[in-house]
This record gives C-alpha cells, structure tokens and sequence, in this order.
DNA sequence: CGTTATTTTGACCCATGTCAATACGGGTGG
DNA sequence: CCACCCGTATTGACATGGGTCAAAATAACG
C-alpha cells in the first residue's frame, strides 16, 4: 500500500498541474485501446460536482481544471498536459470542472474497471497510489506558491514549474509553452491578469525572457529566474536542505 | 463542511463507501497497543525530509504541521488535533515538520507494519485511501482559500473550520479553542500577525465573536460568520450548487 | 485585411504589510 | 495566593504591493 521505494519520485513534482505524466505504466496501454475522443477549445470533459465514473489520460492539448466560487470568482486548481491523467485522486464526485484550453483528445477509463484491475495487480495499485502521493504534493507546493509567495515569485515559479514539465530544465535558453490565457495563469497564481502583464513585462524588460508571440516564452537566464521564485524547489528535500531547514526552525 | 486540513478529523468520515466506523476502530485498536509518547510544547514529533518511517495519532494536544522556505519563512500547512492521524499521505519523507503547539502525546504506528496489514485488510486499505482522499479535499480548499479569499474571508473561514471541527455546528454561541498563536494563524493563512489581530479585533467589534482568554473564541454569529468567509464550504457540492456553478461557468 | 478578443500599459486607490509603541495575560517565584 | 515579568497580542502610523478601472496596442482568426 505504502510502498513508496518502489516509485522513483518524480522530478515534477511541483508543476502546475495535477496530471503527471504517466509514460512506462500499465495504464498506458489501458488507455491505448479506448477511443480518442475529441474536445473543441472551451468544451468540458466533466464538471464539478459529477460522479467521479472515469478516469482520464489527454492525449493531446491542454486542460484547465477549476472550481468557480458562490459569487463567480474562478480558483484553477491545475493545468493538465498531454501524456497527462486527470481524476485520479477524486472520490465520489469531481472536485473540480476540466475544460479544454486548447482543442483537445482524451481517452477515458471506467474508474470501477480500473479499481477492478489494480485490485488484483499489485504494481498498478502501487502506480495509482504514487500518482495521488504526486497530486498532493503538488498541491501542498501551490499551498506555498499561495501562502508565501509574492507576485513576483509567483510568475517566476509558473515560469519555472512549466519548464520543467516540458523536460528541458537546465539547458539556457528554453522555449515553453503557455497556451493558457493570463487570464488563466492569474486565476491560477490567485493575482489578477494586470499583475500577471505587469510582472511578465518587467521580467522581459530586464532580458529574464522573452515573448514570442501570445502564447511561448522563451527563459533567458533560469538561475535568475529560479531565485525570483524563492529559491526553492518541488523536490524531495536533499540532506543538506533538510538541515538547513532544520536550523532555520531551530532559530525560532 | 468547513475545512479542514485545518483539522482532519479521522471520525467525520461521511463519504459513502469509505471510512465506515467500524473500519476506523481497527486502526484505533492498532494505536492503542502502542505506548503513549510524550511531547514538551515545542518540541518536535519528525521533521521535514526524515524518512517517513511511522504514522502518529495525536492521543493529546495540538501539534502545528510546517515547513520552512530557504529564506527562513514558515509555512503552516495545518494543524493536528486530539485524536486525528498525521503522516498518512506522505511518501518516502515526510513533506513537514510536525511541532507540538501544546504538550502533547502521541502513538506511532511503523509505516511498513500498516502497510504489511492493509495489504490483507481490504477495509483497512480503503480507510486509509479514504483518508488521503480527504487530506487532497483539505489542500485544495485551502489553496482556494489561500488563492481566492481576503484577509477577512480567510479569518473568519479558519473560524468556521475550528467549529465545525469542535463538532457543534448550528448551534448558537459555540466556543472554540485555538491553542496556536497567532503568528500561526497568520502563517497558516498567508497573513501577518497584525492582520489577523486586527480583523479579530474587528469581529470582536461588530459582535461576531467574543474572546474568552487568548485561546477562546464565542461565535456569536455563525450565519454571519459563514457568509464572511465566502459563503462556500468543503461539503461535496450539493445538485444546487453543482448547477449554480455550472450556470456561472457558461457565463463566460 | 479587418475585426474582435486578448493583452498591455497607465493612473489611481485600497488592503495588507511594515515598523514601532503599548497593553495584556499567564506562568513563575516569592 | 499574589505580584511581577516576559512573551504574546493589540493597536497605531505609515508604506507599498497589488487591485481596479479605463484606454491603447497587439495578435489571432476569419
């Protein structure tokens, strides 16, 4: 059940969204044999609220998942890429609505199906387990992101978090993606779209990076900008950041 | 209803299929076989990055949940009352520091003996599943509360949660103990001290609560209060509501 | 190409943070 | 049991980050 040893904690734990990338599983070949439906921009593949009955996996495009508040105000809770899954860690009923950013497709699985199977194979229940260790972290890193972080430091670790879901993380100059609104990134980072502007025009105006067109950044100078962020990270702890940790708590 | 990653309690567990009672009395009685361990205010139960090798049941007390960014700020991601369960959705480390708020006690269950139990418990498996799920349900309301809400909203939410969490709901003036400075709240709120002080001030003022010592607080107002805090709360949204923000969503 | 939604920028304001001074409460020792 | 003391809480004055409202610029798409 805990078996946690067994699962390479990945890399990504941080990222904006709650779809992790799932290559080198079962499930993919779960997922192969079931139709690719398709999502026109703005559609919705489920809504808050709905029984929770499948479980997807995107196979191409972007999803953004949100709930929208008693007076309309709109909390996105994550972005799901291609290659990502989305609802597994539901129970019940949705917790939040997946709307298409861009067109999308998606296979979906019966999640009793899926309950099913991993009730007799050890390993996928494993895999499944891993995945909602994944989620939480991540959403215990947006409780900091959100807590903590300035506006600033908020941008910077968006920026940061979607490099590296795209892979390339280290390596000078990286192009990403953002096929999300600012609209979207703001109701994401809890600022406002003008915030959201402003911050991405101050980073550009001081070479941190630059826009091509609406939608692809490209990251000048990373270090910089992995500061901006509040120099830390999604990972595991390392040795020596947990002493540190350790010291800090101490002082106080 | 109101949230509680605030306080996870292991009795409420009203979703149907998981957490039967019955299912929690066998962790229960697994607790109890272990000895009572004894903490000082202060002092610490594990820290960040440890190896998560057990899971406690606070038997006593209250312990603070938090971590501390590099540049020394502290994060509280929650708060573990009496009888509640910590240390369940970790993988691997843990992802906190857990610091006793009061003096406290506290039995620990090995990690890999649960796991070996839960592996031929199918009830067992499901409860503790069930609890994850509600330890992801917590981080996400509180991420909409981190993201979402104002100062106010987030103060009088964080007093919702502790009486919902106190049990008596409805009820009039209810009492409720916030054992946690307010250098806490703040932390656990993404506020400062000031603020926190000065909106309890203010509710104080308009008769929405009354204080009883530094660690009380009368509701006087729960309606009101509730409505403070956004008007939403943590329950599964209800068809009503599920409507209601699918309506609000088709309007844009 | 033109049309329209989205983004960007600007001016202004407010909520919340910061810094600093008191006041309070509760634990301790006499 | 009382009084003192120190850490915590409260309040005040002021600063500022980020929100709001509005106008202008830009890019995506037909």
């Amino acid at each position: 059940m805990y078996a946690s040893h067994l699962f390479p904690s990945s890399r990504d734990v941080a990222l904006p969204g709650y779809g992790l990338p799932s290559e080198g599983s079962i499930l993919e070949s779960l997922f192969a044999a079931r139709p690719n439906e398709t999502l026109a921009a703005g559609e919705v593949a489920f809504w808050e609220g709905d029984v929770a009955s499948h479980v997807y996996r995107v196979s191409e495009g972007c999803l953004r998942l949100y709930r929208i508040l008693p007076d309309g105000r709109r909390a996105i809770m994550g972005f799901v890429f291609e290659g990502e899954i989305v609802g597994i860690s539901c129970q019940g009923t949705y917790r939040y609505t997946a709307e298409a950013v861009t067109p999308a497709r998606l296979r979906r699985l019966d999640r009793r199906r899926l309950q099913a199977l991993a009730a007799g194979a050890e390993h996928l229940q494993t895999f499944l387990l891993g995945r909602m260790f994944e989620e939480m972290s991540a959403a215990q890193q947006h409780i900091i992101v959100l807590g903590q972080l300035g506006a600033e430091e908020r941008v910077a670790h968006f920026l940061m978090s979607a490099a590296c879901r795209t892979g390339a993380d280290q390596k000078r100059p990286v192009v990403i993606d953002l096929p999300m609104t600012r609209q979207d990134i703001a109701d994401y980072l809890g600022l406002t779209m003008e915030t959201v502007c402003r911050i991405v025009s101050k980073f550009k105006r001081h070479g941190l990076i630059a826009l091509e067109g609406r939608y692809k950044v490209v990251l000048r100078r990373i270090g910089d900008l992995r500061e901006l962020a509040g120099g830390f990270d999604d990972g595991e702890p390392s040795v020596e950041r947990g002493m540190a940790r350790r010291a800090a708590a101490w002082a106080h």
